[in-house]
DNA sequence: GTGAAAGCGCTAACAC
DNA sequence: GTGTTAGCGCTTTCAC
């Protein structure tokens, strides 16, 4: 059986409030008292029993971090960037995957979300609207992360999916291609992710005087490299010219890519080609992707900051925030060359602005990074 | 403030025992008496408080999952596959990243392993047999995962490493490669990945009658895209005639990809390659990328229900276990089609027997799966 | 500087 | 079938 706080205080000849103490670095110790309560507590090996902790407490210093499912390279990535956050802050994370499934992203979020942890980020994916009152319910202190959907009941750490979707397509535009191919499309959707790139999607073209053509918009429901291949594939069947794919994520430009170079065309010669994300194997891939980076790691470094301080409130003062984190366009050689006419690299202020960012105006074709 | 079971049961207008024998399905309870119970904990909106129950039972219903760091895809899948079979019997995983430093993964295993969790898979990485006791000393129920390292002091679910990297040498060879190249060795080491792997491909080379040559084996420290990028330019600069690379894992092969295809070699006609660990990217690369699929799936769920025996048994009573699970390989688009003469898809034990898995036999230049 | 004691919310042994 | 109660290991108030 472990060791507990009456173990050592009665090995070191001390009261347990006095082990307490030397454990919680209260200062107000004799140092030999302290000594001996540290050797003690050795020689048990003495380690706190969390749970009595936590619910005397009432603090677990565990979050929870609820995601589509990890082996999409974006959450996992997110999910680093999160846990090294929490990290700094003392704070371990639970990781709960709800899959891409509307019902089980509910469940997970009614039933497992605030068990025994302090607070919640929650990373949105089928939700939307209507959902406005099961995630304003949720007593467990949360920040949303990613998009721009729920209007004021939580903090909120969103990318910047239209304006980045809306780069992103300029891009391609601003190298010449005007039969732009969106894919990743969820019909009917206005405020997720697909929703709102899609939109970005149009008002370049509609900024470049392109006209929208319906049938260049390949809708993916989940946004796998199977996913990716099988739109491209649809595509091509309908025998329409093309000179430009707008991918809403990188697993899907990835997918793409692999059907667009056995169906023998030239990327970016003949098809110019762009993600989102930024997932480190864009950075690999032959040809390497262009893309736009979300700002992963400020979302992540911000959501935590914010459920921090939501922990660290006695109640619902304030009000929700909502921040909106810079993304940049990262320019590689699946899109020609393009040294102006690009929106600046950093958040929507700059979009439409002068100049380009230090990764877009260096050499646009450059190897991997060594 | 969070409703109790006293809350309730005043509510309910029963005592405390009452509450908690409807809240665990104890099933003499009067119906008209559930009713009345279940009423006021909807009512009040009452959720358990875990801390207090495990403080009572000894247990949390979470493991915790140490791995190195999640961004490499074949850790997130890991994860992953981890989080679904823990979640069949109940359990939450608190992953904890250790990264790439062997201080910092010490630091994991003795500090944050233990803590609040009922057991701890450990994905070994640095540690080895110098540590043994640092190992054995974990109180906590572990079971180490992946590497055949420890000899003896946990339960432990490893992959076929030799056998598996051996498999993979064998079907370049038997595609008639002879300059085959082995990149991601560490230098010195025996019996971590890198040294098991690099066995396996010694073995091969032995078996065919290929004398080994140093100079064909590139060291990498860790293992990203970025590594396998870096090894094959270093190859590429000596000058030396090769038609073959066995990278021991994907993402080393995906950047060693890379850069042949810059170099101008066609994969796999002037070099076949084959990776390790088939992650889901190596399904879409250009070309798709054969490797050994070591059974992830398969070692989480074994190594899960380990760890569950170990919890639920009262001492050390059993010897530790050690589980090899059987391996395939999977032959792709960057090795040539090999159709007989290959290892066996399953295990150590067929390995160098007759016959083919059915990966393997199918047609060996599959696109994408759709 | 240190000690005694209450109580966080729950489970389970025991009583009725 | 239902109620009473002890106690899990910790933090913290209050005395001394």
């Amino acid at each position: 059986m472990a060791a507990t706080l009456h173990d050592v205080s009665r090995l070191a000849g001390v009261s347990i409030k006095t082990v307490s103490n030397v454990i919680n670095d209260y200062p107000y110790v004799r140092d030999s008292t302290r000594q001996r309560v540290l050797a003690a507590i050795a020689e048990l090996d003495y380690t706190p029993n969390l749970s009595a902790r936590s619910l005397r407490s009432g603090r677990t210093n565990v979050i929870s971090l609820l995601i589509p499912e990890l082996r999409n390279a974006y959450f996992a990535e997110l999910a680093d960037s999160v846990m090294r956050a929490a990290r700094e802050r003392g704070l371990s994370v639970l990781i709960e995957q709800f899959g891409n499934d509307r019902a089980s992203e509910l469940s997970v979020l009614r039933n497992r979300s605030g068990r025994m942890v302090d607070g919640i980020l929650y990373s949105v994916l089928g939700l939307d609207e209507s959902d406005r009152d099961t995630i304003a319910e949720v007593s467990t202190p949360m920040v949303l992360l990613g998009e721009r959907i729920f209007n004021g009941p939580k903090d909120h750490v969103t990318m910047q999916n239209v304006e980045g979707s809306r780069a992103a397509t300029e891009l391609v535009l601003a190298g010449g291609r005007r039969r732009v191919l969106a894919i990743g499309a969820h019909p009917g959707e206005v405020i997720g992710s697909a929703g709102l790139r899609l939109a970005g999607y149009r008002e370049a073209l509609a900024a470049a005087g392109v006209a929208f053509d319906e049938r260049f918009v390949v809708p993916a429901g989940t946004w796998h490299r199977a996913d990716g291949a099988r739109a491209m594939r649809a595509f091509l069947e309908t025998g329409l010219a093309f000179d430009a794919v707008v991918a809403f994520n990188d697993t899907l430009a990835l997918g793409a890519l692999r059907v667009l170079q056995e169906a023998g065309y030239r990327v970016p010669e003949d098809v110019a080609l762009i993600g989102f994300d930024d997932i480190d194997e864009t950075h690999y891939s032959m040809p390497t992707l262009s893309t736009i980076d979300p700002g992963r790691d400020e979302i992540a470094r911000r959501a935590v900051e914010l459920l921090v301080r939501r922990i660290d409130e006695d109640a619902d003062t304030r009000e929700p925030e909502e921040i909106a984190v810079p993304f940049r366009v990262i320019q590689r050689e699946s899109t020609p060359p393009v040294l102006t006419g690009v929106p600046a690299d950093r958040g929507a202020a700059a979009v439409g602005a002068a100049g380009l960012g230090a990764e877009a105006v260096g050499p646009a074709l450059v190897g991997p990074e060594a």
